[in-house]
DNA sequence: ATTGTATATCGCTTTTTTTCGATATGTCAA
DNA sequence: TTGACATATCGAAAAAAAGCGATATACAAT
């Protein structure tokens, strides 16, 4: 785990913002999934297009975003046709959460 | 509490490590408190030069984190004669673990 | 095959952060 | 009050990150 690229990925307001909406995707992305099938969607991926709407940023910034956060472990993609599906790596978190309060 | 501070102080492997080892002062700073009355010393202060020396960055460079991270929360510091003394500020940092835990 | 759409990547400029040496400020001791 | 020392602040150069439009890639549908 490299712990400092998971504070630069939660160092920007739009990024912390993300990870929060993907906590409650099916409240902050209401037409979420209007594509895919539920096997996908029940597990609450969300397409970079309706991040990006969101964000309002342009399309590459937020693309850029979310890689960066999936490379610091935050969130993890699953590709579904021509989307590409975000949501929050909870083990992860949670991992990151108890290391947090032990080893801060 | 400026979350967005928060992460941008814990961004950087030099700050990491002081706060780290400033969660046993004595233990990373053997000579600790050559200086100042018990009192001070008790409460696992540190002074600057200290840090600075086992940090192995410049003076001012220190000085810098050091008041970036007071100004995000994560330390306090205590004057006492010409030394300024650093410690961990402990309820901030324990509040901040549970933030982490529940809102990210 | 061609067109349209979603996302990723590239190249670039702007902004922010890092880091330092120099200098200022504050304190102690002679 | 002068000199020595600890720390803070200033100003600037270098490095890194932010953020965009343009372009590439990948897939779908016609």
């Amino acid at each position: 785990m490299e712990l400092i690229d998971v504070f630069k990925a939660l160092s920007n307001e739009t990024r912390l913002n993300i990870l929060q909406w993907l906590k409650e995707p099916e409240k902050h992305f209401p037409k979420q999934g209007a594509h895919l099938p539920k096997e996908v969607s029940i597990k609450g991926g969300v397409c970079v297009g309706d991040i990006q709407e969101k964000a309002k940023a342009s399309q590459s910034t937020v693309s850029h975003y979310l890689n960066m956060m999936q490379k610091a472990g935050l969130l993890e993609s699953v590709r579904y046709g021509q989307w590409t599906y975000y949501r929050r790596n909870e083990d992860f978190i949670r991992q990151l959460a108890e290391y947090f309060q032990t080893e801060i």
